[in-house]
DNA sequence: TTGGAATTTGTAAGCGCTTGCATTATTCGT
DNA sequence: ACGAATAATGCAAGCGCTTACAAATTCCAA
């Protein structure tokens, strides 16, 4: 029987591998936790022999382990997001903002696209966790329970963007989907408009469309009208589809003189189906959107919409993500406001 | 002096921490060795343990820690991309099938954004290494001899997107910007316009934009024009600046007869400033873009543009990366084909 | 000078997982 | 029914880093 000894690797390492921790220690000629030291807590070290290590950092072209990093550190300095969809600009712009925020604070953000499926979503909810992500930013409030135990058993701080919501699960940065449109509603119907359309999302899973809705009918009922009139397409977020929606909307008995759209994507799409048709807009039909995209003033007329702060959005929920990462707390909700933007796409009906 | 044992902590874990591989064998009643097999190799497990393993997973809701899993597997399946911005479409389509190709062969893509930053784009490359990418997609040539040194020490594989250049350093999956440009000043010219004006992005550190304006500088000049002569505008990809840069080209003393713009976003603000200045749109002005966007046909008129087939170059790059980092073979570059779609904005000159 | 406080550096234990190898349980051939 | 072959499981070494804690060094006041 002969002794075992542990089999360590020699001190060279394989040719093709990145320098480690070791190397530039050994390099150097200090130990691993000076190393360490010099790359995290500079001042820790004496300006000599950081010096000495960080040419030695430098000539190795080393890097540090990120896994390893994480593994005896705890803490990533990442935050992941997931958003339904990259294809239009909807989340772009308040992600944007989201991300700078997070940099400025030394984070770094990771996106992921669920595609608008929920089995997607999931996995990329894991596929972060796992990765350690810090914090999670997620859209909107409607999911399995059971997404939201596994994500309170990892005790992971999350934040919903994109739709407030008082007494959900989670604490949300975002605006009030249901009362924006219950706002434009309104004034819709104070123009004079009686006989009312709208084009949204698919509400399935989509709490946002789902609220827009909502709003568009409570507005309706306060104003006395019968919710149940209302003329309601559901299509997917895309141009073509709310062509579509249009012209069947357009086919209608007695077909609406004002068109609610859940989006300014579906906006555009309605717009550029009515004119196809040879209907004026505004003359002989309103049409309005939601978010306020630069698509929203570069289409002919520009659309009347409901303006969302999206940066704004953004930038909150970088800060009071990070608040409940660092401190430990749980996150406090926040509502932004929406107002609408009156341009070319809205006026009383003809006659 | 006691006898210094090593110190561990006890094996009731933190209450509030993620369970481990560890609470999972201990639960399950087996080895550590045989839940990692479980998830990893079922099969090298007997059906009545991995059943009981399983059942141990679910009740503690145990997800594999993944920096841990790094460390010990060397493998991520996970692709990383950087790409210029997230805040206008130009990448979203080819970036949604990039991603869902590499799905379906079980890889996560994570994005950043550098925002047209080179020292973002370094701090995020880094970034991403370290987070042990199998492999990274980046957007065009242009960048740092530095990083690519870096990127070859650190054995990465590397594909670059939207640019297809023969004899760069990296491989790529992309089109010809040049050539694409060529030919289409070409039949521009072919038209009959001789005044021709261009709004390019900016082309510091952009490779597209800087093989744009040298197509078209080179059917200039092989058209018998000066290439010196063409009214060249730089802007950052944005709508206003466009219409701005419209409105200059427009101001000069023989104002171009034709504008090419370097993106479809660019060509939209120039349509939007021509018509705010009153210039009829193709009638006293043609104006081109480049990508195919959905937005290019969402205006009025609709943009003749250059379609690039964002969708195939995606799923492409996907796959040529996936070889990459499987086979552990260099990449092969594939240049895609690009054809001018011709729509609204492009007539022969007036008079 | 010199003792002790303050500062700098080193030592080594883990972090949670995979995996080569050793060990134990199971299955067969005869 | 029994040993050999085979399949299933367990053991424990690392992966590259951070960070208590210990050891060594430096600095100052007296």
């Amino acid at each position: 029987m002969t002794d075992r000894k542990p089999i360590r690797r020699s001190p060279r390492a394989p040719a093709n591998s990145a320098p480690t921790l070791d190397d530039v220690a050994r390099a150097a000629g200090v130990s691993t936790a000076t190393v360490s030291r010099c790359l995290n807590a500079p001042d820790r070290v004496v300006p000599a022999t950081r010096e000495k290590v960080m040419q030695s950092v430098k000539a190795l072209g080393y890097t540090p382990n990120f896994a390893a990093r994480v593994m005896a550190a705890k803490r990533t300095h990442t935050i992941g997001a997931i958003i339904p969809t990259m294809e239009n600009a909807i989340f772009a712009r308040g992600l944007q903002a989201f991300q700078e925020a997070l940099r400025n604070r030394g984070y770094t953000l990771l996106v992921s696209s669920s595609m608008y499926d929920p089995e997607v979503e999931k996995e990329q909810i894991r596929a972060l966790v796992a990765r350690g992500a810090d914090g999670l930013l997620l859209i909107g409030h409607t999911r399995e329970a059971q997404i939201y135990d596994y994500l309170e058993q990892q005790n992971m701080p999350v934040l919903v963007a994109w739709s407030y919501i008082e007494e959900a699960r989670l604490p949300s940065v975002g605006f009030d989907n249901f009362g924006a449109m219950r706002a434009l509603t309104e004034h819709i119907l104070s123009l004079g408009h009686r006989r009312i359309g709208m084009i949204s999302g698919l509400r399935a899973g989509n709490d946002r469309a789902d609220r827009r809705i909502k709003g568009v009918q409570a507005a309706l009922a306060q104003g006395g009208l019968d919710p149940a009139a209302l003329m309601l397409r559901e299509t997917p977020y895309e141009v073509e589809s709310a062509t579509l929606s249009i012209t069947s909307l357009m086919g209608e008995p007695a077909p609406p003189t004002a068109v609610i759209c859940g989006s300014d994507v579906l906006a555009v799409g309605a717009l550029r189906g009515a004119q196809a048709m040879g209907i004026d807009v505004p003359g002989q039909l309103s049409i309005t959107g939601f978010d306020d995209m630069e698509l929203s003033r570069i289409v002919t007329p520009p659309l009347t919409t409901v303006h969302v702060p999206h940066r704004e959005m953004g930038r909150s929920a970088a800060e009071e993500l990070i608040e409940m990462v660092e401190g430990k707390r749980p996150g406090r909700s926040k509502r932004l406001d929406t107002y609408i933007v009156s341009r070319g796409t809205l006026t009383p009906p003809a006659g």
